[in-house]
DNA sequence: ATTGCTGAGTCTGTCAATCGGACCTAGCCT
DNA sequence: AGGCTAGGTCCGATTGACAGACTCAGCAAT
């Protein structure tokens, strides 16, 4: 049975697209850090080892995409400084966080269990993703879901 | 103020690690043409574009790693060939790439919209991912939400 | 005024990954 | 025997990751 999605065009996919950004090595390990607060060239690259240069290019590119933006900032008795803060773009990519960590939670931590949560700020609950249609149905498994042309799908040409 | 998370390791985060397989510019792609019904290594090429070799060494990661498993089958007419299904664990990677993917269609896709959705087996509506607390509470803003040191979190050495 | 410290880089050289294109191979078909 | 096809290998050029040394601006202590 020959998949209906060979008829269509993946040119313009739009995963594809957020995994120029985010596809690459460091990009979701930087933006965990900004979530947790840690916003600083230095304090980032002595928690992560990323080599410098490598989080200096990760940091310009995610400025120019519109992820992070630059902030001055100024401690007294130093000069003035930057910082590295999430965008609305940035901030919206809080759920793609959430479902990464679930997933690493589930299948790749250490017996003693993940060194990281969330949880909700009003009762202190773990925070989970879920799946849900818009007409507010639970979505519990992968099976109960079909992938479709959307709007701007193309037929394949050649 | 000094962000809480420069006292707690990272070397075991699981964010970390999930980004070792899935931080590689290809892999959501390969994962959405298997999402899509594409199993088969040639469909997967010519849709996608990604270069033979680096599709090869991919799917043997993925394989490797247990997210794949190959599954000889045989069409008539042919000899045995391979092709790639998600393992449990991959199954379990769905709500990363719902998340990318509402990313995506919210700020990279063309005018036209994105052209991949996808429904809700039973009722055919949009399916999105939503953040939920163990008690049931609804998430609406990251800022409803606060990171802490899990179960396996380590103090910072050096 | 010199010296030193610090955060945030740049420069340089090495090694690995990506890319595009050409070549290979096993089994089926004519 | 020769051709086709799915699924690869092999090759050379380019790009990216990495480690380590060097730079640079401004504040501070001598």
């Amino acid at each position: 049975m020959r998949p209906a999605a060979l008829d269509w065009s993946v040119e313009n996919c739009t995963i594809g697209r957020a995994m120029e950004i985010l596809g690459e090595r460091w990009t979701l390990v930087v933006l965990r850090e900004v979530f947790n607060g840690v916003r600083r060239f230095d304090d980032m690259r002595v928690r992560t080892g990323i080599p410098r240069q490598v989080l200096t290019n990760r940091l310009a590119m995610l400025v120019e995409r519109g992820v992070l933006r630059r902030e001055p900032y100024r401690e007294p008795g130093s000069r003035v400084r930057h910082e590295y803060r999430l965008t609305e773009m940035g901030l919206d990519l809080w759920p793609v966080l959430v479902a990464v960590l679930g997933w690493g939670d589930r299948y790749l931590a250490d017996p003693e269990g993940s060194p990281l949560t969330v949880a909700h700020r009003d009762c202190g609950a773990e925070v989970r993703v879920a799946l849900r249609c818009e007409r507010g149905h639970e979505v519990a498994r992968p099976r109960d879901v079909v992938p479709q042309p959307g709007p701007g799908a193309r037929r394949r040409t050649g």
